[in-house]
DNA sequence: AGTGGCTCCTGGCGGC
DNA sequence: TGCCGCCAGGAGCCAC
């Protein structure tokens, strides 16, 4: 599933090969795939030119330029309908943003492997080549967002994990007072953008902590701890081209690597790395986590102080040292 | 406001 | 062999 590292590797593949096509035509097999239908989006994309790939945690975005405006309106025919003067208003940029979710693909012409199913979106390009989105589980998508629009469409995303603005204080400010699991935390894109169930387990490993510490019990020590984790682990996901543990290849069909250096995701029952314990399997907040109970032992588990306990009161029973998680074991 | 649970969706897998 | 039901999971939505 992509996730953070893995939408980083499909733009980094892709940018050479799509900057500097220009849309001729959008066409839509699956409307489900975005909220504008087909010919919503080819209005708002066609003519344009690809100027710029980004990505903002598992979100990936290309930047499209004005629409090849008619800097000479071919004035030629002279009684040629040559359009509205409302012209002026598509001058500005827009951004296609797609998101991946579990199994969202983009592949070009020439890519290896590419499905036999339909996919759900096709854009052509004037040099005559195409970029296919494939997305088996459907949950994936594509929106199109004027430039204007992109900081509100991304308005509840949290702190980009590998930039400059996440640090030790940040990250700790964002857990403080919190009683949501680690695991919670980490998944939750409001705090974190990017990080998903696989790079959440493996970052918690490296920092030792248990997936089910509350996250306002965390110190500063250990804060210090889970954010270098955090990005060693994505850096290091980039590094290895991704986590093939689905079905992720890049677009060139490539699979990654880092789920071959895997310390815990997916390692139920086999011995940690580190000590030979076996890893463990629990769920946290519907989620599949794998850990180590001996690298990441449980204690402090105590929610922070002054925060009421809300919900049925079944979390947070003094110490918590029940064992708790010895319920939902595999 | 913060948190957890449900939902979407489909291929793969285990059990019968 | 074939069928059924469960599971995985990102993020939006909703209830508490």
């Amino acid at each position: 599933m992509p996730e953070l590292p893995e939408v980083e590797i499909v733009r980094r593949r892709l940018d050479p090969r799509v900057v500097g096509r220009r849309v001729r035509r959008v066409v839509v097999t699956d409307p489900k795939v975005s909220p504008l239908d087909e010919a919503e989006l080819d209005a708002r994309l066609r003519g344009r030119q690809i100027v710029r790939t980004g990505r903002r945690g598992k979100w990936l975005l290309f930047e499209l330029a004005a629409a090849a405006s008619p800097a000479n309106p071919p004035s030629a025919a002279p009684g040629a309908d040559r359009g509205s003067p409302a012209k002026a208003t598509e001058a500005s940029e827009v951004y296609a943003i797609v998101h991946l979710r579990m199994t969202g693909r983009l592949l070009l012409d020439r890519d290896r492997d590419r499905p036999s199913a339909r996919p759900r979106l096709t854009v052509g390009f004037d040099d005559g080549s195409h970029l296919y989105f494939y997305d088996v589980r459907r949950f994936g998508g594509v929106w199109v967002v004027p430039a204007a629009d992109v900081d509100g469409f991304f308005g509840a995303l949290g702190v980009e994990p590998l930039g400059d603005e996440f640090t030790v204080q940040i990250l700790r400010d964002l857990m403080s007072g919190r009683a949501a699991p680690l695991k919670s935390f980490l998944l939750d894109q409001r705090h974190l953008a990017g990080v998903g169930n696989i790079y959440a387990d493996e970052a918690l490993f490296r920092a030792r902590l248990h997936p089910l510490r509350p996250a306002g019990a965390v110190g500063p020590r250990e804060a210090a701890r889970l954010f270098a984790a955090v990005r060693e682990t994505l850096q290091l996901g980039i590094e290895h081209e991704g986590s093939s543990v689905e079905s992720f290849v890049d677009p060139a069909g490539e699979r990654g690597r880092f789920q071959e250096i895997l310390n815990v995701y997916q390692r139920t029952g086999l011995p940690c790395r580190t000590c030979d314990t076996p890893i463990r399997r629990i769920v946290v907040g519907g989620r599949g986590t794998h850990y180590c109970p001996r690298c990441q032992p449980r204690r402090n588990m105590r929610p922070p102080q002054g925060q009421p306990r809300r919900g049925r009161g079944r979390r947070g029973s003094p110490a918590g040292g029940t064992n708790r998680d010895a319920a939902t074991h595999r």
